[in-house]
DNA sequence: CGCGCATTTGACGCAATTCAACCATCGTGG
DNA sequence: CCACGATGGTTGAATTGCGTCAAATGCGCG
């Protein structure tokens, strides 16, 4: 079992600050994004997330880029969940995770196909048939039931780890739509931020109508 | 093994004739749409398709229906594969599909998720970033390699199972857009068709160029 | 301090949708 | 056998949501 534990003395990130502190934390600079291979010699890899976030993307020609998920501490991600010659795997952070054998994990690996495969049905209808507002309403609904911890104050933030281009990229949308949408929300006062990474959700309910179309437009 | 074979008498559909007759014929009326239940009373089934055309598809609360795939002889579908609650089968012709136990055949179910995981992936792409002519160009070439036999004159034809709108639910697209795309394909020979439901390529390369992007626009 | 990058915001353009008309084909019933 | 209504497909014109382009702001870092 070949431990990939504490990559900081590899890659000398940036630590993430805890970020239920009295004063305002900047969450600066974990913007290095490391490339995740998800082979070795052609042989698939397997990692479990311990910490941190990793993307699975996709490219085009040009500089077209489709984020195709997420993930959050506790998934097992494989080579063998993709085409490894189309796919690629990075962590929008300093990441913390582990490399499992591939042949003794099938079962693990299975059940987070099964996951994944939900998930991407689902996006798939986000994708074809969602307007702009319901895609990042779902977003953030999504990212927080993956990243939020409770802070000290009984808010329920969490940390966005993705930039507004990289929503953008899962949502199929361009940064400024999802930012256009993000500013909104907050104008509505159904999200609250400060800093344009730390999301706090205060409307759980009406983020919910807009994410399934209830509301029309507004 | 429950078996669902020849479900013609149960649905007096009408019977796909082939399509490589020297008279041309017309391939009408397997429109009628046969839901596949993906459960009995909480647990899920397990199909292999033998014949026709099966789509995965959920809906939102109003009109809007995204198909997630579809799927041609060969396949096994589960509703292990589906978030129950939200996921639906139909077939969109006569299908032949014999059911098959869900414990008992684990491992084609996962290879199957695999395989539908990676399409998913795929088509991620399709929805979040090509254009309406990229995704019409790379449904007709997936739908292609799924449903083509070879007609006697050596043309490489398929028939289409699904309508414009159905092609549209898959796309993320609406039908005028989709019946345009072909029509221009079909104006640009790259395609022929006189049924709107027989497909012929006559321009694989070209297919490929715009599904790819590689032609800007055309 | 000032450079660089991410985000925000505004003005404008366009690709795809919407709305609408029309055509072809099939199935039905007189 | 033909007339007719229903369904699906095609095509055109008008509309619009989101993208593109551009400029301003804010913040981190050297």
């Amino acid at each position: 079992m070949l431990s990939m534990l504490s990559r900081d003395e590899a890659f000398p990130l940036h630590v993430l600050r805890q970020f239920s502190q009295a004063s305002i934390p900047r969450i600066r600079n974990f913007s290095a994004h490391i490339d995740i291979p998800l082979a070795r010699l052609g042989v698939p890899l397997t990692f479990r997330l311990l910490r941190g976030c990793v993307v699975l993307y996709r490219e085009l020609s040009d500089e077209r880029r489709q984020i195709l998920d997420i993930f959050g501490p506790g998934w097992v991600i494989s080579g063998e969940h993709v085409d490894l010659h189309e796919c690629r795997a990075m962590a929008v952070c300093d990441p913390r995770l582990e490399e499992i054998e591939t042949e003794q994990n099938a079962e693990a690996i299975n059940e987070a196909a099964m996951r994944m495969l939900k998930r991407a049905q689902a996006h798939g209808l986000v994708l074809g048939r969602q307007t702009a507002t319901e895609r990042v309403a779902s977003a953030l609904l999504d990212l927080s039931g993956q990243f939020t911890r409770q802070g000290h104050d009984g808010r329920s933030s969490f940390l966005l780890y993705l930039s507004r281009s990289e929503l953008a990229d899962w949502l199929g949308l361009t940064h400024e739509t999802v930012s256009r949408c993000l500013s909104r929300f907050k104008r509505d006062r159904l999200i609250a931020f400060d800093q344009p990474e730390l999301i706090t959700i205060r409307d759980r309910q009406g983020l919910l109508a807009l994410a399934t179309g209830a509301t029309p437009a507004a």
